[in-house]
DNA sequence: AAGTGGTCTAGACCACGCG
DNA sequence: GCGTGGTCTAGACCACTTG
């Protein structure tokens, strides 16, 4: 790891922290997770095999495979036997989907149009801002989109993302896809890794009652989700209110 | 495993099936869940040391941690450094209130009070025994309760049990604990080990509305949960409605 | 056939909990 | 001090993928 004449155990000698030092196998991960964040390894590149990483660190192979192991429960890489180690990338329907959790009463899983309403710049509100660990009052990209299945609308959105980082996504491109997250990633190298979601109900009101075809106070299912990267870095603020009358929000515990 | 004359990956010599065998750790696996759901060892018990367990099965110790791992990793058994492996007690709070995912605007948890309004023992209906894996008809317990927080109502509750196994709970014990959950283990010798949900908007009426104190059409979050234990049997059918006028429903992705 | 990750073994030392 | 699980090493063979 440090010289040819480090015995085991022998991480950064010189260092009476408290741990004194982290296991060797999480150092390793996270050499292993920065050079994937800095591009190094894009999604969809494969890494270098384990024989030539562990020689490379100078560690045993073993010791990089559990490095490795962490990383695929993470869900950062992907490990195939006989090919090699791949950089997760979040852009197959099912993974795209992975954030998607409303379905059919019979359990089947939906795959929704989108059809965007507006697009602006504007002045963050102070929970927005707070959400996404903005400053009070910065810019941010507002987009309202309604998504609909067999040309029933079901889900009226609002999503909020930084303007400093996402600005761009204002005007171009001219068609929004339906899957933002690919965008995200693609376009401004933001891989969405997981999402926080407060859940309440609701009721039907104004715009959102006329865009989802329902009389006003019929009940609603309210979705606040915070989207987060890796490093847990809040990237999207998504507000959804969904017509739950021939669907329902599944989840498992 | 079999024979001292067996060789590396000589496992079930005599089977030609596809897959010819499942990885020796897989099969540790599989034996020492067996033990523990047959309550050889019961929750709170502790394993024998890793060397101990390696040299009765006659693997290498690295092969049964592997095993052993995958346990801890799916919440059957808790590794302590210094200590040993103990079977996963499901009744520290922390613990108990793993299924409970509400919280109050601010994000702090809840521990909410039970109130029960009736038991009773009847015919399941018919989406009742599919959700329970039951013969259409077959008996089953429920029980009706109201759950509130300083005094206020939240939740109105419904809970459907197989009468087969959990007939008991008509009558016993006199005052039912707020934690079911660990009543289920201490009791039945069933532990909850994860849960599906199924979350839609729904309106107060009738009982619900009253015990809730609500008017009626006011808007509330509908939530169907299916309770399963290790091996994936149906244990606990329960549905909720939950007022979250001044509380969230929380879920990570 | 060559190269990859997956499995299994064997043995060393370290960090932790407890008496 | 002793026994526990945690880390690390080294090397073998197996199963899968590709050319």
């Amino acid at each position: 790891m440090q010289s040819p004449t480090d015995g085991k155990q022998m991480n950064t000698p010189q260092t009476p922290l408290r741990p004194v030092s982290m296991p060797l196998h999480r150092q390793l991960r996270d050499l292993l997770m920065a050079r994937i964040k800095a591009g190094e390894w894009s999604p969809g590149t494969y890494l270098p095999p384990e024989t030539r990483l562990a020689e490379d660190y100078g560690v045993a192979v073993g010791t990089l495979r559990k490095a490795l192991l962490d990383m695929a429960a993470e869900g950062v890489v992907v490990r195939r036997q006989g090919k090699g180690t791949v950089v997760a990338s979040h852009d197959s329907d099912a993974v795209l989907f992975r954030f998607f959790n409303l379905r059919r009463p019979d359990g089947s899983t939906l795959h929704p149009e989108s059809r965007v309403l507006s697009r602006m710049r504007r002045a963050a509100s102070s929970p927005e801002a707070a959400a996404l660990g903005l400053k009070p009052g910065a810019d941010v990209v507002c987009i309202t989109r309604v998504r609909e299945v067999d040309g029933t609308p079901i889900i009226f959105e609002h999503i909020v993302l930084d303007a400093a980082r996402f600005g761009a996504l204002e005007r171009t491109p001219e068609l929004l896809p339906n899957t933002l997250y690919q965008l995200y990633q693609t376009d401004y190298g933001a891989t969405v890794h997981r999402a926080r979601e407060q859940i309440t109900a609701a009721s039907a009101t104004g715009t959102c009652a006329t865009e989802l075809a329902l009389h006003d106070n019929a009940p609603l299912l309210h979705v606040h989700r915070v989207a987060l990267d890796y490093s847990g870095t809040p990237l999207e603020l998504r507000l959804s209110w969904v017509n739950t009358a021939s669907l329902y929000y599944h989840t498992e515990v």
